[in-house]
DNA sequence: TCCTCAAAGATAATAATTATTATTTAGGAA
DNA sequence: TTCCTAAATAATAATTATTATCTTTGAGGA
């Protein structure tokens, strides 16, 4: 179970703690693409002294490490992702709804792309695209 | 010169006051999508009094009024971005700079792929990339 | 088992943004 | 042109998300 959390963080070279592998296991858990205090409250039910500020560092050190990314969002709240692979993300325009698309024909689509067009000056490591809309339910 | 803003402004049934004219003038000459702050910077030159909240105030109508929009970022601070046209951005991984990348090439591509792809239960508005990458000087 | 240093917890501080409220003013009506 | 009023602004306080500081704790190696 939490074998794998422990196994990867090791692997990563971060220590072992309750706190880590909790959170860990919060972000794995959680979906729509979790804010810090969506992933707080989730850790609360089983570790209720958990600390604001040790989520807050554990969190930018996962990113540091790339066991997790951030998501642009346009409000003031930062949140997380914990799919790694290169993948892109349907936006909600009318509630907060983040979900993820995978799509490899497409990645290879423009991939293939900027190999023809490159971008002067610019040297491109990823491309990720935001495609807002609306969900039918 | 800002009878463009003042005409502008009128259009959008928005009342014309110095604030927002000069508000209007700001965005549209600060380069590299200008927080609120950097705006307030600007516009304090000529209008040192302007208020906080009021820039803040009438960006938001701004943006509603489709005038501006909001840029992603994975920063906790707002930028704005006063290019309307359907265009992507170029994100520098190592500094803040972002730039515009217009490309209806690519916009007609992907339109085409997403034309033939449809993504289920999901309704496309529009389609941006986030390109991350490194401008080389 | 013991030591040590990195990590966690508690708390305060900061930064960006939003809310509140008194004052001013744009722009339509008289 | 003057007057009126709703809407906008300025000043200020409050809120929210995040970060910093500092003391205590405990992971993990010796
Ligand atoms: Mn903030
Ligand atoms: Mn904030
Ligand atoms: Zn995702
Ligand atoms: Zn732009």
């Amino acid at each position: 179970m939490s074998d794998f959390y422990r196994k990867t963080l090791k692997e990563k070279g971060l220590k072992v703690t309750p706190q880590r592998v909790a959170i860990f296991e919060a972000i794995t858990h959680l979906k729509n693409h979790p804010t810090a205090e969506n992933i707080i409250a989730y850790i609360k039910k089983n570790h209720p002294n958990i600390s604001v500020g040790t989520v807050y560092k554990v969190l930018d050190s996962f990113v540091e490490n790339k066991l997790l990314s951030k998501v642009k969002t346009e409000k003031d709240i930062m949140r997380y992702d914990s799919v790694l692979t290169n993948h892109h993300h349907l936006y909600c325009t009318e509630t907060d709804r983040i979900e993820d698309y995978e799509d490899e024909q497409l990645n290879e689509l423009i991939e293939n792309y900027f190999k023809t067009h490159k971008i002067k000056n610019f040297n491109i490591q990823e491309v990720k695209l935001q495609i807002s809309g609306k969900f039918n339910n």
